[in-house]
DNA sequence: AAATTATATGAACAGATGTTCATGTATCAA
DNA sequence: TTGATACATGAACATCTGTTCATATAATTT
């Protein structure tokens, strides 16, 4: 078998993984796969991090497919968009 | 439970990560589960790329505990060090 | 001894990432 | 309508990452 059939499934892998890759962003999904669905405020209380560090995690992990938002009134909703993220998630915490 | 026991599985998690969030890494990974060892220039076959990339992957990949090395000859023998890899790697494959 | 092969290393640089600070915008409460 | 709350955005910057090029070293072959 070739590995070049392999490229696009390792380009997204890759993709995904860099968008995982990082303590903070961890911990929000780890938080959002305890929830459902957290506010800004509620993971920055969680993580005891700065708001606006947050919400550049966020927004930017949101425009790479891992998380969703919902706004209601002043909140603003997120979540674990796919399944998948969990499972990987939970695999990591396994065997790292 | 509190976020910050998990600190510091959250800190390998994501320096594990970030030593496999890269597609040239990745397919190393992959070559080597499906064999093993291999030597530098059989790595650089398969992944078609140069030399002097992929020995500094290799070389950062061994100090990131992920790879070992066994020299012999003029050839260097690169291996998986740890079997979670592989096990992370066929999650991340299944998953992503 | 000289040439070849296998691999590593270091400098240099572009681009990506993580962080902070200041500020913007929208919603709600007084 | 003013102020507070919740969140996003953008500039600025330091650091990290990926890559290439040139060169070094060590083992092997001629």
């Amino acid at each position: 078998m070739n590995v070049l059939s392999h490229r696009e499934q390792l380009e997204k892998a890759a993709y995904t993984l860099k968008a995982l890759a990082n303590e903070t962003r961890l911990c929000i999904v780890i938080q959002l796969s305890k929830h459902d669905e957290k506010t800004v405020t509620e993971l920055v209380n969680d993580l005891n991090c700065e708001q606006s560090l947050l919400s550049h995690h966020l927004t930017d992990m949101r425009a790479k497919g891992i998380l969703n938002c919902r706004k209601s009134g002043k909140n603003c909703y997120y979540s674990i968009k796919d399944e998948r993220v969990i499972q990987l998630l939970e695999c990591i915490l396994k065997q790292c």
